[in-house]
DNA sequence: CCATTTTATTTTCCTTTGTATTTAATGTAT
DNA sequence: ATACATTAAATACAAAGGAAAATAAAATGG
């Protein structure tokens, strides 16, 4: 199961870019699967974990929920929705931003620092287990990706 | 927008492996929404467009439905349901196996085949242009991202 | 100040997924 | 041969997702 051609039985690519998008969806396949799997006992996806941790970052701060739109790794997703069922289960909260009546401001509460606190052990485990790479090779692969965004 | 950091808007992350992930889902999502809009012409989705370009491999030998499943790059898809879309659109044909009854051998048609080149053109364009890497570097790229999934 | 445009968020509609179950056929063991 | 387990594919149902329209507030420009 080594190269993406045993993987996807395929013998051989156009050229290196062709097989270069093939592996990095497969790769993602391969990511968010088993992140799937890991986020599943304390009921979030890994999308749901990635706004928590948005949260947190702004120590206090406020965020919008355009923000939060703009920082989201699936640039395509909705935030709005996001943010809704993150409230359901009391995990942020939302206020309206008196300076801006269109606007609304996001916080992370207690309840969902803590639930922070207890999937980030996992989660460095995790990333740890499933990145089969050393440190140095790891830091080639980051900058090769941000290369390739150009 | 260059690196990872300042498209999300992270100072630091913990280790390069939890830099890796994102980093991973980000340059995903970078993909894909581009893709989508390459695809759009032409109607069909890039697992789709996957599924076609496995039943062009076989060179017309008759493949199953859960052979496809092995091969798609995105694990968890219904390999199922794909394929009767594609149907719907006379992309593919179905036929019972006869060795095995519970079986379904699928086959790109003419017209399957016929879309599949009118794509491979702006796929191949696409690829060179949303990788803003030299060959040397999508090689590398390749290695480590085989290496990454052990 | 009023009309128009822009911006922020929510909502709607419809399609696509994830997961589990169902149906049907084959394989296996007694 | 019969019962039980396994496999292939399809389906059912709920949840998630993309795209666009709707709502509401603020900014702009006469």
């Amino acid at each position: 199961m080594g190269t993406i051609e045993e993987a996807i039985q395929q013998k051989e690519f156009k050229d290196p870019f062709n097989k270069l998008v093939v592996n990095l969806l497969y790769t993602h396949s391969y990511l968010v699967t088993a992140q799937s799997k890991m986020f599943k006992p304390n009921d979030i996806s890994p999308e749901q974990y990635n706004v928590l941790r948005i949260l947190r970052g702004q120590k206090g701060k406020p965020i919008t929920v355009s923000s939060i739109q703009d920082r989201m790794l699936n640039k395509m997703s909705n935030a709005s929705r996001l943010v809704e069922k993150l409230k359901n289960k009391g995990l942020v909260e939302r206020n309206e931003c008196p300076a801006d009546r269109r606007q609304v401001d996001i916080l992370i509460t207690e309840k969902g620092m803590e639930l922070l606190c207890t999937v980030e052990k996992s989660v460095e485990e995790f990333n740890q287990e499933i990145v089969h790479l050393s440190e140095a090779e790891a830091n080639v692969l980051n900058d090769l990706l941000d290369k390739l965004r150009g």
